[in-house]
DNA sequence: AACTATTTATAAGA
DNA sequence: TTCTTATAAATAGTT
């Protein structure tokens, strides 16, 4: 709609790709206020730029109630794994991402049969299940290797309060004067030190 | 853009706002998919239906990155207040097994119409959203204990360490003939125990 | 779900 | 950027 028309690929002119962008992202939201209006529906629009600028728009609903609506329904794990993680995956998985993109663009062309949704719908469900499968995997592993750590500390810490203990009975048998030099932390005398908190 | 002019308002009849809504819900994820590839940028957008059906649409990035980005930056309490209320359905949990139970008596009947089945799926893919969030957070969260416990840990053997170490070097200052004799364990002179490994 | 008269969005030019 | 305008695209009402 407007003095030519125009395919629908990256535009290469960098000038009219950003007014482009400007006059689109407007055109975007304004359909959007609209669409909410009309219908008494929900809206939100999420846009980030090339240069990773941000832009939103939400109608109807605030933005926040939007979102948390549509990760309740698509809910994994809406926030706590660790992001690092996230992006790190994401890097590693993103052929996988451009596959996943390209069918669900297949799945939004009109006239595509109930019999290859059902396909893609199962291949999806698959992936999806071995997906979690392999999330829980990974994490019972390192939770597996925390509580690893933890036993080796208890027990070092348990050999080092022993050690202590040792000096301590020795020091009251041989009773020298300066015994209270020998560690100008909290340990006192042949009692254990009171940071084994941990070992009861 | 039609036969004629329409007030951005509410539509009245309920047919025709249906129409509508059908008609610029694709029509607003066509326009984000072209601002999308005209632009080399990412547009995601939810719609929440007045009925409360969600449609959702990305591309560019994948929904999750950039929603996640949105919560970024808008990371006033994007989704903390919103977990505290998906926290208070979960007290109920023995009445929601039991909904479960009847409903699945119910889903057993032959002559059940689909769109009470449409909609007892959309229940049963809440419920599921709902349990396996709430699953990632008690794992988040001891994930978090064990790392909290792991830390403390180290620290204690830190101290008991250095303890050790001072009593060490007032060994080798009296040099008391009988100073091998102090502890039984692995400790030689000043040097730190062996067992210290994990504190590298 | 199509059709088509109109309105609306927007590409290019100023 | 902003405005203008010719034209493409979206869609309201109709069938």
């Amino acid at each position: 709609m407007g003095r030519r028309k125009v395919e629908i690929k990256r535009i290469e002119s960098k000038s009219s790709r950003q007014v482009t962008f400007c006059k689109r992202r407007n055109g975007l939201m304004e359909k959007a206020r609209q669409l909410s209006i009309l219908c008494e529906s929900s809206v939100a629009v999420v846009i980030v730029s090339a240069t990773g600028k941000l832009y939103s728009f939400s109608s109807g609903d605030s933005m926040a109630k939007i979102l948390s609506r549509y990760e309740t329904h698509h809910a994994d794990d809406p926030q706590t794994l660790d992001l690092e993680e996230k992006t790190r995956n994401y890097l590693s998985h993103k052929e996988l991402l451009e596959i996943v993109q390209s069918k669900l663009e297949e799945a939004n062309v009109d006239n595509i049969s109930v019999d290859s949704l059902i396909s893609l719908e199962e291949q999806f469900q698959t992936a999806l299940s071995v997906t979690r499968a392999r999330k829980t995997e990974l994490i019972m592993e390192f939770m597996k290797t925390l509580q690893d750590k933890e036993k080796r500390l208890r027990e070092e810490n348990q050999v080092l309060a022993s050690q202590l203990t040792e000096i301590g009975k020795m020091d009251k048998f041989q009773e020298t004067e300066d015994e209270r030099a020998i560690s100008p932390g909290n340990s006192s005398g042949n009692n254990p030190p009171e940071t084994l908190s941990l070992l009861k």
